[in-house]
DNA sequence: GGCCCGATCGTCT
DNA sequence: GACGATCGGGCCA
């Protein structure tokens, strides 16, 4: 690991509950440190809980288990990383313990360091519309089905320590309308006092 | 093998 | 607010 990059958090931070994890995690930074290559860092301001089988918005509902979703059955401090809509990647951290699939989506980050790489890859002029959204950050950090399966508690993908946000809301989660009553539980975390949300917070539980 | 749809995004109105 | 892009996964036959 490059001298540059902070350390990893321990397994540990992983395997609780993901909707522990997903509040716990707003104010971590995200660490892209390949071994030879560019530091990418983050600041999380976003993520969601998904918390097993019987959570119908989970893609390991009712115990469904295939090779897409297998890391989710693992132990935790794992990124399950999995292609969607045809063109767009999301990292999701693996928590809980083998034999209680979950995660925790990352949706949201603020830019640390390497903004001019992301803004490259992305197209666009630094600012939120870098990271603010599950798919625009997996595009700003490279991050793709390579990273599927890989160990969070080490180098070139991790979370590392940050300051906790001053506030904390919580609300449904996004794009998980076919879930029932599972779409209304308030396993969206956010700081809402940041400007790179993927929507902005008109009302939710503080 | 066929069919449907998605933990999104960008563009257009 | 609406919609098209774009393709792998999941499910059924």
């Amino acid at each position: 690991m490059e001298p540059r990059c902070p350390p990893p958090l321990p397994r540990e931070f992983y395997a609780r509950p993901a909707d522990v994890v997903a509040r716990e995690c707003l104010g971590k930074q995200l660490v892209l440190c390949p071994e030879p290559g560019t530091v990418l860092t983050g600041r999380i301001v976003e993520a969601e809980a998904y918390l097993g089988v019987r959570d119908r918005a989970a893609h390991c509902y009712a115990g469904r288990r295939t090779k897409r979703n297998e890391v989710m059955y693992g132990p935790a401090g794992f990124a399950y990383v999995f292609f969607i809509y045809g063109m767009h990647y999301h990292l999701n951290l693996v928590t809980d313990g083998p034999g209680r699939p979950s995660a925790v989506l990352v949706r949201a980050v603020e830019p640390l360091r390497g903004r001019d790489i992301m803004a490259e890859r992305r197209g666009v002029a630094p600012g939120p519309l870098l990271t603010n959204g599950p798919g625009k950050l997996c595009q700003a950090f490279a991050i793709g089905i390579e990273h599927n399966g890989i160990d969070l508690c080490r180098s070139p993908l991790y979370l590392a320590a940050g300051p906790a946000p001053r506030h904390i809301r919580q609300t449904a989660r996004i794009g998980v309308d076919y879930a029932g009553n599972w779409a209304k539980r308030l396993l969206r975390f956010v700081d809402p006092d940041s400007n790179f949300l993927s929507r902005k917070v008109v009302s939710g539980r503080r």
